[in-house]
DNA sequence: TCCTAAGCGAGACGGTACGTCTTGTCTTCCA
DNA sequence: TGGAAGACAAGACGTACCGTCTCGCTTAGGA
């Protein structure tokens, strides 16, 4: 067989496997599915499942690696060129606004079903660990970059807000089957967290 | 044999098996533990265990109720008095200076062990289900209660964005050992999440 | 408590565990009955069996025990009478008639269900083993103090043989809810163990 | 893998199993055999075991009925020539020297340890009864084709005394480990069960 | 055109854990 | 002291998955 259709093949396979894992974590949980249920969902014998994987979480930390390779290949150069930073409140606001979280809520409405289970611990911890890691760094890095920055904050902590913040509220948003727009949703999101609280509960600054 | 002396073995023995779950949970993980493993640790016989609980997930869930009545015991007065409010900021920063976000940290340092497990989905994904929504309820509630308040944002993503900071805030600081006071903890949180970015990297406001 | 009225209430307990695993035994079959069941029909605790057996089996036993006292003395000094010898073949016969099997086969029919349980393996093949051989001593006993005997045949294989015959045939009997008389019995039994086929089959002696 | 090959393979897996299974049960009795040893015996794991067979009893019963068919295989023809039946007594004689009697205690020593096992109650009751059934079916059947026959007994109570006494003999025969020839148990059976005790004890027939 | 390598299916097997059931022991209380 | 109640250890049970293996079938290019 060619090498050609034979790779054809074998993605069509995994394709086949990884959809039906997908599909099955959020039928019944993570934990419940079952190798079995896989390949008989995805129309293939036991057996081929560990031809293509080792088990369970390996084919879905790769779903998850594919899933953010394509968002990086999508984004990746605007997430270099939005680091480099400019100077005053109107960028960081404009950045944000046309920029990554833009693009997150987006792949992650495009993707609902994968980011749902890879977010939450719901699928192998792994996956979400990995997740977590990766937004909490690149915060850390934009935060790094910032002119005129005073570390009040702890990087560590910094991300950790973040990554939290962002992560949940994007699941909830994908659980609640996106009751507000992208838009809105950046919207909220960039409120709360330039301005904080103080953004919401309408008060004087404090009477310094 | 007494009630009493059977009461007294009987908690003894759940308080055991509790621990020796906890304790493998962060040794190996909640799904490779097994409870034979659990029952070893806890000088029991495997059958024991089935006396008492139903499985892993249900020992697990106890421990976390158990602890989270433990909390509002001691800070459930607090809680409330807390949600009725007063005015000025400073009332917000002192509620919380002195308040619920402070007895939070503490209660976690003092029960590191568990509060790992369940605030991670490590332990079965439903404790840590049960906390976000506890905790994101608290949130919205009090910001309900907020006089002068606006909501420019859905009550319901403002909780999950307070929960899903806080409660990744706290994991981390665990995680890593505590590297901060308590205090210090506190005053990070406030500052982000009261004054967002603009507490943290100093400009000035926005020219309004 | 007086020790009188304490031994009447020891041998009600004890006699309440034995019908209740006779008649358990005739439900289920030996094996299934479990120490539980017997007590509950017994109205007992299940602690209190183990204060008068070591197990199921041993209930057993003893009641078997009992059951083979009883009939030997009630017809222990026919036992010994018979067995002195007289001389004719009418002696065999009168001796059988009036003899030690009608009373075995009027026995078993008073006994019923404990018969069926102890001759049949069903019930702990220990029952069934002493009950073959004592039946075999007994018969052998017998052929042994027989005049004019002649030993063409292994004494052995003549208590199996009898053994055997004799218990195959009351347990039929017994399981078929004893079809014919006791009278009848005796004299089938008779007719086949004394005469053997010639005594069924109506033909002349070998054409010697 | 190819079905001719699986074949054997399974049935090596399910011969061993047998084989381990009866050799336990003569070291130690059927009740108390576990599957887990009879795997261990067998060289195989334990699930293996649930893929072929049920339960012990299963096994059992499979191997009882191998046993079964093995026989009427070889000697399923005489047994059908003998029951046409010829006239006189020397014919009755012939055909059990010759004839299935013979072949029976043949067998039985060839397969002494099943033949033991299935015999008595000690493997699964059911086991026995069913050759008890069997036996006794077989000496009806016979019976009744004989020419000149008269029932002075019931056929039921006949097929129960002679498969009980057959039985029991040979069993007698094989924990003894054969004492005697073949021959030799042949020739007893037939005396007694031909000519009864009158065969033995030598007297005069009964003064007519 | 056949042939041959790869993907795949079928299913036996060993192994681990599960949750259940029964046994027998022990301790404490009650009548 | 006999019996009830019930916690507990031990261990077998039958089931569910897992991961490995061996073998046979199919299919489609390259000899």
């Amino acid at each position: 067989m060619s090498d050609q259709q034979t790779d054809r093949r074998v993605r069509r396979t995994r394709q086949a496997l990884q959809d039906a894992l997908i599909s099955l974590i959020l039928e019944q949980g993570y934990d419940s599915v079952t190798i079995e249920e896989i390949t008989n969902r995805a129309n293939l014998g036991r057996t081929t499942f560990y031809l293509h994987f080792r088990d369970k979480e390996e084919l879905l930390l790769q779903a998850v690696e594919a899933i953010v390779e394509d968002f990086i290949a999508k984004h990746g150069a605007d997430l270099e060129r939005e680091i480099s930073p400019k100077t005053a409140l109107e960028k960081v606001r404009l950045n944000l606004e046309e920029g990554i979280l833009y693009h997150i809520f987006e792949h992650a409405r495009e993707n609902a079903d994968l980011y749902k289970v890879m977010l939450r611990g719901e699928g192998s911890s792994k996956a979400a660990e990995k997740m977590r890691t990766l937004i909490s760094e690149e915060a850390i890095k934009r935060l790094q970059y910032r002119p005129g920055m005073e570390t009040k904050i702890p990087l560590d902590f910094f991300g950790s807000y973040f990554a939290g913040a962002l992560i949940e509220v994007v699941t909830w948003w994908l659980e609640q089957d996106q009751p507000y727009e992208v838009e809105s949703m950046v919207e909220y999101f960039q409120q709360l967290f330039i301005f904080g609280l103080m953004g919401v509960i309408q008060i004087e600054p404090p009477a310094s």
